[in-house]
DNA sequence: CTGCAAAATTGATCTGGGTCAACTGGGTTT
DNA sequence: AAACCCAGTTGACCCAGATCAATTTTGCAG
């Protein structure tokens, strides 16, 4: 699970081709700052099931996710874990106000990652108050994300949840695939249940019966909505 | 509940005797700064149970909390609620993305806040990089916040989750009055009961229980905490 | 003080989702 | 292709916390 051997390329990257450059902080800069930034980011892979950072750590870096997904999540001391959410290409990962991170990160699947030092990308923030204005308005988005998870965790019902969960990552993935009914799901379902409160057995099962009653179709390595206004009901959202 | 008659105070009114100037963002301002700032704010009074603004209502201003307790919560359409939280005087809110308030937040006993026109403030902040960066701090430690509460809500036990209220809010409550191990509560037992996702009568059951083993006294209004390292283990910190 | 309404507590019972355990099936190793 | 593994599914049973139903307590208005 631990990060151990990393890959780290040569930093022979470029900005400007980069895919995500639209979607993330880096979309609030103009052609002469990214020339600056480049050299500010390295590249980093990391395979299946490796941490990223862990909960508690200094923060010594932030890091722009590009290729991948990974889970964030926190834990109790007894192991009990809560995924906090999925962060998918775009997500801008680090930030925070005591100087270490305050969840744990790890890849699912293969993921890729452009990595700041944190001083060298606060020195560059300084100055343009435009970059500090997207990163603060990316906070305030997930902010709003996180509100919306308290209701489901506190008080909707097991097939709410599934319900909701579904529909929100299909949501969460038409930036990046466009919009489909062919939802897939890289986590696993422990990965689900620990994100949405429940059991492993309670997700499993909740899953058939949205199947028998003809909502989804469980396929391989993901689900198929068949009836997204169903599902919405479902949702009670 | 909702806020019919108002009382909106002249406008003569100076920052730099105001209780909450160092905790609140005011506190980035410099002298200069906070004269040219009192004329945009305007001290507005609430009375127990109306609501300040309500979720989905189109952004007009932020506001400072002042004096007084506000919860904030978000309702599904058949009535359940969470409250995400409560709201203490040095408490800036208001802050979102879409234009439109994502969450209600209703007075607790009277209520003042320090009111100012969405437009007005953003242009002030325009010039002045540095209020934002207060704001993306108090942002992102809210944010800490959310996290630690999707923990509570999703993984911890109804006796972890009343234990750890009782904790936090003490602490919450430390940079107001000082530390205390009497702990005033303001908020309803059903107010409680919507911010952990449990039960008015499982609150108070597990309050009672908590008194029964000697944790806590429970005193008129509040609390008072007999054994907080007892708390503490209870609360699966 | 009296009467009333709202808030809180307590008890009895029920149930959604957890726990424990067995089984299934696809993928990998040998 | 046999042996194994591990994620996922399914079934049987259980229990923490919800629900339902009285009380009791508190806060106030008259």
């Amino acid at each position: 699970m631990k990060s151990s051997l990393v890959a780290i390329e040569p930093n022979g990257h470029f900005c400007k081709e980069c895919s995500i450059r639209e979607f993330s902080v880096c979309a609030s800069l103009d052609a002469a700052e990214l020339r600056e930034f480049e050299h500010l980011g390295r590249r980093v892979h990391f395979t299946a099931g490796e941490t990223v950072f862990s909960e508690e750590d200094v923060t010594t870096s932030f890091c722009n996710l590009l290729e991948g997904v990974m889970r964030l999540y926190k834990l109790l001391p007894d192991g009990r874990r809560q995924i906090l959410g999925f962060a998918l290409p775009g997500d801008f990962l680090g930030m925070n106000v005591s100087g270490r991170h305050n969840f744990s990160a790890d890849a699912i699947g293969a993921v890729t990652v452009c990595q700041f030092a944190k001083a060298a990308f606060g020195r560059f923030m300084e100055a343009r108050p435009h970059l500090l204005r997207r990163i603060n308005e990316l906070a305030v988005r997930e902010l709003s994300q996180a509100r919306d998870h308290m209701v489901l965790l506190g008080r909707r019902s097991a097939e709410e949840k599934v319900a909701t969960f579904l529909l929100g990552w299909r949501e969460q993935l038409i930036p990046l695939n466009g919009p489909s009914n062919t939802v897939p799901l890289p986590m696993s379902r422990q990965d689900i249940a620990d994100y949405l409160g429940l059991t492993i057995e309670t997700v499993s099962r909740t899953f058939t019966r949205l199947e028998r009653v003809g909502v989804i179709e469980i396929i391989h390595g993901g689900i198929s909505l068949l009836d997204p206004a169903r599902a919405e009901a479902l949702a009670a959202a």
